[in-house]
DNA sequence: TTGCTGACCGACG
DNA sequence: CCGTCGGCCAGCA
């Protein structure tokens, strides 16, 4: 990541880090760009996502609880929680299963 | 330039 | 347990 790059791209490249089958949470994301407490910024940021070229995995972006949040800004309601199951993560009543072991913490892992 | 809004989070009653 | 409120800061009309 460049230092010169806006909030918002830093957020698209973590986001893009995620490895396949994980997931972070707002807050982890906020805390790791710098912004901790900010965490809606980066939700904001998923919302503009749209507009990059690169596409942004914002699937695998939920919140503190596990929670699938966002679901309702994607195309599809329904899409948010069949990409995290087509990546083996378990969705039940629209939330991550053990979403403490599938956990990814940029702070940590990066 | 001002003001409203938001895919969050934690505190409080 | 549940509803409400404040703080956080970048985009947009």
């Amino acid at each position: 990541m460049k230092a010169d790059d806006s909030f918002f791209d830093k957020v698209f490249s973590v986001v893009r880090l995620i490895p396949y089958g994980r997931a972070t949470s707002y807050g982890a994301i906020a805390e790791y760009v710098g912004m901790k407490g900010s965490s809606r910024m980066v939700g904001w940021a998923m919302n503009a996502s749209h507009s990059q070229a690169l596409p942004v995995p914002a699937h695998r972006v939920v919140n503190r609880n596990g929670d699938l949040t966002g679901k309702h800004h994607f195309p599809s309601p329904n899409l948010m929680e069949e990409l995290l199951k087509s990546e083996g993560i378990e969705v039940v009543d629209d939330r991550i299963v053990d979403f403490k072991k599938i956990f990814w913490n940029p702070s940590e892992e990066l």
